[in-house]
DNA sequence: GTCTATATAAGGATAGAC
DNA sequence: GTCTATCCTTATATAGAC
């Protein structure tokens, strides 16, 4: 099971982004002061500016980033014209929880700091987002037109999904007590197959 | 299906309160002034600490309130004998659905700002919320070892569960497309019963 | 490319008149 | 209980020396 990492260099501007990134899951966005991450990179804070625009510039990388991750990996997915809908919406299920297991901080900004993106980043955010949703529930629909999926709301279904692999960031705390694997397995059990024995 | 509504009166510091918690939820915590508050409520800023001390003050209602609520309700299904482990999985997710669905605001700031909560506050709520986990985590073995329920971590169940029903964050900015009711059936139906038909 | 110094704005909270 | 005025701190970002 190949941990999802990132593929850039540690450029000067990549160390300051992760650095952010971390700084903004834990602190929040707008706690987050550029002292605080010149602090963590080892530079004052007027340094930080020669090498990226402003505080706003690192949120749009770090969403940006995360978004494109997705999406890249659902147009991949549906390249593959032999999976079936069950295969391809567990094949989703899996790719945001090592996300989640393994990127924490940068799908954590997505999520919750994305509203402190300025326009138009904001709007074209949420519209991928959108567009996202709507790609999986069409997934949905054909499963449920096969005779694959039990009859269910699909846009209910997606944010079911998509929502529930955010319990990874509580997991992260106390990670001894049941490894990754176990987490994923247990995850995708449950949301594909349901509690009942 | 009744509403799960605020049961306080409407004095001066629980208008106050519920607009903190909106402005909390919109633009987060820390990027909330307690002029925008002020001016939400119609009157000075200043004028807001004749109703209340501090603006963390306010975050600690929120959290403390809404982490009362879901251990209130969590008490008296335990008394209740004759109900089944996934009876009682059930009727915790059914709860915690509706609370998304119609105290959002409070929700999504517990769930959100919380890491804003000064100590001991902060401390005394994450301890509430281990506990709650940890009595949710039994009702699960419980239905485990009844052979009601299939073998399965069950702090992952937990955290799937819990997690699940915050996409409906996303539904209350579409709530036109699918009804409340047919919300939670499809969510319990997921959760409980899978995917798979 | 990094530093010190600083501009400019906004934050939470208080004092004291009415 | 509400107001105006203000204290004090902190924020992002820039200017200019080295």
């Amino acid at each position: 099971m190949a941990r999802i990492s990132n593929t850039k260099n540690s450029t000067r501007k990549e160390v300051i982004t992760l650095a952010a990134a971390r700084l903004f899951r834990e602190k929040g966005f707008s706690a987050t002061g550029m002292r605080d991450l010149a602090g963590d990179v080892g530079v004052e804070a007027a340094s930080l500016y020669n090498h990226i625009r402003s505080k706003s510039e690192l949120l749009q990388e770090i969403c940006f980033r995360i978004a494109n991750a997705f999406t890249a990996q659902l147009n991949e997915l549906e390249t593959d014209q032999k999976t079936t809908s069950i295969q391809k919406i567990e094949a989703v299920v899996r790719f945001h929880i090592r996300m989640w297991i393994d990127r924490l901080d940068e799908v954590l900004v997505a999520n919750n700091e994305s509203k402190y993106l300025e326009e138009p980043y904001h709007a074209t955010f949420m519209n991928e987002r959108r567009i996202y949703v709507r790609r999986l529930e069409m997934i949905i629909e054909q499963g449920i037109r096969d005779g694959q999926i039990r009859i269910i709301e699909p846009y209910a279904v997606v944010l079911t999904l998509l929502s529930a692999v955010r319990g990874i960031e509580f997991w992260h705390r106390t990670k001894k007590n049941i490894s990754a694997a176990q987490l994923e397995e247990s995850m995708v059990a449950n949301l594909i197959g349901g509690l009942k024995k």
